[in-house]
DNA sequence: TAGCCGTGGCA
DNA sequence: TTGCCAAGGCT
């Protein structure tokens, strides 16, 4: 092995090493974290925090293991029920995923979170992530959990990027994978250590780099932090678009306890008449709401 | 494969 | 105040 080779490998250990020992002493401790969590409490909670800021999920995480503590608890309840304890995390089609993730469990593999990556990311709502997330959190087994914050870590400190791009590439992969630990235990380790450094240190738009354990071997610290004004981001637009109203009348519907007339609905009158009706469509075709009665326009979650 | 899908807090 | 963005997945 050449010795430039070597030497990489050993500046890739010391690395992992620092960011290991920076979380055993700075890492915070969720309920769901250190092995008193079932895996399918991890599961939730992976699934819960796509896209959505920890203190969001606790609570509602809390109220879900304590109402459904198995996937055949869940996989018993009614999908409306699943929705509407969802409450306000956002993107309601993950609980509808969750709980067709329940039955899957129930239906596939005897009512238990598997403990592969292959036959995790098949289940409903489980993609590249969340099956590695699992795998390496639930299971204590070796995967390569690539998330946004590990992105970005691995993108600053060995690559000198402010932001990664919009789409993971092989090469990428390939460098995260490497950077793994062999053993189980520390690969679990190192995805929730780097991760945690994404979350709490390594954040997109205020870095704090003083309290980083990799500041001394960062490249873009090094290189003074460059990109991270002009970062291209796509701006997600939001006022008066379907997903507003979509979420608008998600709400409604969560709040009541019989059928709504939703077209007619007093909170709704600032709504263009042709685009409630395009958002009503979609969450039909989601199969987030249900038409009540056709005659009435009413309808339930 | 871009585009789409909620929500709320913060700089 | 408002744009940015937070542990993605699906089509």
């Amino acid at each position: 092995m050449p010795h430039e080779s070597e030497s990489a490998a050993a500046r890739d250990a010391r690395m992992v090493a620092a960011v290991l020992e920076w979380f055993a002493q700075a890492g915070r401790d969720l309920p769901w974290r250190g092995g008193s969590a079932t895996p399918w409490g991890v599961l939730v909670s992976e699934i819960m925090l796509q896209q959505t800021p920890v203190v969001r999920v606790e609570p509602v995480w809390r109220e879900w293991m304590a109402r459904w503590p198995a996937p055949v608890d869940l996989a018993a309840a009614e999908q409306a029920d699943a929705v509407r304890a969802w409450g306000r995390l956002g993107y309601p089609r993950r609980a509808k995923r969750l709980w067709e993730c329940a039955g899957a469990l129930v239906d596939r593999h005897g009512g238990v979170v598997p403990r592969t990556y292959e036959e995790l990311v098949a289940l409903p709502g489980i993609g590249d992530y969340t099956a590695a997330a699992v795998v390496a959190f639930a299971h204590g087994g070796r995967s390569v959990v690539l998330d946004t914050n590990v992105r970005r870590v691995i993108g600053r400190a060995w690559h000198g990027r402010a932001l990664p791009a919009a789409h993971q590439t092989v090469g990428e992969r390939a460098h995260a994978a490497s950077l793994v630990p062999r053993d189980d235990a520390g690969a679990a380790e190192w995805a929730v250590a780097s991760m945690e450094l994404g979350a709490l240190v390594c954040t997109a738009r205020v870095a704090r780099c003083d309290e980083c354990p990799l500041a001394r071997e960062c490249a873009w610290l090094a290189q003074g932090r460059p990109g991270l004004d002009l970062a291209p981001r796509r701006t997600q637009p939001w006022h008066g678009t379907d997903r507003q109203v979509r979420g608008r009348v998600m709400a409604l519907l969560r709040a009541a306890s019989s059928p709504v007339n939703v077209t007619g609905h007093a909170t709704l009158e600032d709504v263009e008449p042709g685009q409630l009706d395009r958002c009503l469509e979609g969450l039909l075709a989601d199969g987030l709401i249900r038409l009540d009665d056709a005659d009435r326009g009413t309808y339930t979650l």
